[in-house]
DNA sequence: ATTATTCAGGACTAAAATAGTCCTAAAAAG
DNA sequence: CTTTTTAGGACTATTTTAGTCCTGAATAAT
């Protein structure tokens, strides 16, 4: 069971590229040949994430992508859902109208709590996170965690 | 983005539905009927779950399906990865040889503790909380989480 | 024994989601 | 006005997933 699609994991990687020089602007060509994607792939992606306002672009000569906020300002979660959609873990997650399926099913809530703790989890990360070296402090996303769910 | 695939989520509902009468044996036509969900999938879905050992299953007249555990040991986690295979982030989080594309690509280690949270966390919960009408501790499996994490 | 019932195993089909490519247009710079 | 580069979206191919079906084996009852 995956829970990124190839693209959104794709993104993670492309946005944390840039990341590393929030001011620099890149080309989709010098970023497909930085991360070793296919440039077809990587312009989608690029595209998707300036839709969703993540990155900033110009054309032309000179032209290109770059974050749109600070690294600190980008979650994990924003690219997630940028590339695959909201985030749920199943369809009645994210239905409002809860579960046709009645039968059975007023049993999900513990689930849909661990939805929540993933979400948080997933927007507690940031590409600031990201190009880290070594990870240490997850924690503090653990703990705000804690704080919601209890 | 949706976390578990149909099968899985089916799969949960099933297993809920025979741990409310854990020493009851079911026919795979009993349940496809109470859970409403389409006989020859039910009868997929039951396969899987008692080849992964969270069921036992008695062939012939009388015969059918029951729990192998007690409801409070059996996971979310063990349902879903009988379905779905193991859970992971990404296809590298499941790679023992790590990520192909070295580019780029150490960068990962705080997805991968969320990976191992989310892990924890569906872990935590079980059959047995499942049929309780209402959550309230899934803060238990948080607190375990963030021991395992920090 | 024979028959009815039920699971076991796996092949197969159909449908949907995903990934990936490509084309045409528009903006900017020189 | 030509080159570079993104914008938007159509399109195709591939892979996954869901769902169905068939044949065989175990069990129980008559």
């Amino acid at each position: 069971m995956l829970l990124l699609s190839k693209l959104a994991d794709y993104a993670i990687i492309i946005a944390s590229y840039s990341a590393r020089e929030p001011q620099q602007t890149y080309t989709a060509a010098e970023i497909a040949l930085a991360v070793n994607i296919a440039l077809p792939t990587v312009q989608k992606i690029l595209k998707r994430l300036n839709q969703a306002g993540l990155l900033q672009s110009e054309r032309g000569p000179h032209g290109g992508y770059r974050l749109a906020k600070r690294p600190d300002e980008i979650s994990v979660a924003q690219i997630i859902a940028a590339l695959d959609g909201p985030i749920g873990l199943t369809e009645c997650s994210l239905a409002e109208d809860h579960c046709q399926k009645a039968k059975g099913c007023n049993i999900r809530s513990n689930l849909s709590l661990i939805n929540q703790a993933l979400k948080i989890a997933l927007e507690a990360v940031t590409l600031a996170d990201m190009i880290k070296p070594t990870p240490r402090e997850v924690s503090i996303s653990l703990d705000s965690l804690r704080a919601h769910v209890r």
